[in-house]
DNA sequence: GTTCTACATAGGCAATTTCCTATTTAGGAG
DNA sequence: CTCCTAAATAGGAAATTGCCTATGTAGAAC
């Protein structure tokens, strides 16, 4: 039933400057959109539309500072892609405990 | 540098037909492609695509027997996306001190 | 009010993805 | 060999994605 959202979050993930984005974040939380746009080599209005993606999926989280706009990991959306690797990894036979 | 690879794992999960293959292999360890078509409201070549993904992405492995491909989840991947994962994990405060 | 900076949105175009039908390859049985 | 089943490949149409430029929105400073 959730699985919409699974496939959304892992899509999300599935592009270089989504997850750089991540790993940014994850370096460096509460990072503003800003400072995004000179990590990657696109314009502003496509960092502004991953960051969208990113938020939509609910792995990112926004706070408006001043005119500025940070961002950051929402822990609840990492956790839940740890839960769905967990369940398809099929049982291991050796040291399974 | 590896990144590339990583892109393509999340993106070769970021497909409902390719996440209910990997969650039919976690409860089936060494499925036959033909299984997945009856599982999934696709035609075979259009599984047969999918499984092709998630083999370049060295998600699944195959083995033949005898006219038919087995395919098995290939722990390697999936430790892999365990560590990316982990790795976009920003610090969590409680511990941090 | 005006102006500046930070982000988001709109619209459009090229590239990619996804799915299909039709065909081909490969192994097993007769 | 022929015939059958299992799987992969080819080719093409429709949908989606990713990127751009141009424009709109929102807060801060004046």
């Amino acid at each position: 039933m959730e699985d919409k959202t699974d496939v959304a979050m892992l899509r999300a993930l599935g592009h270089p400057v989504r997850l750089g984005i991540m790993r940014a974040l994850a370096a460096e939380p509460e990072t503003c959109a800003c400072d995004f746009t000179d990590l990657f080599e696109v314009t502003q209005p496509t960092i502004s539309q991953h960051l969208k993606v990113l938020r939509e999926a609910g792995l990112v989280v926004t706070r408006r500072r001043g005119t500025q706009i940070c961002y950051s990991v929402r822990p609840e959306g990492l956790d839940r892609l740890h839960e769905l690797l967990t369940a398809i990894q099929p049982p291991r036979l050796a040291a399974a405990g």
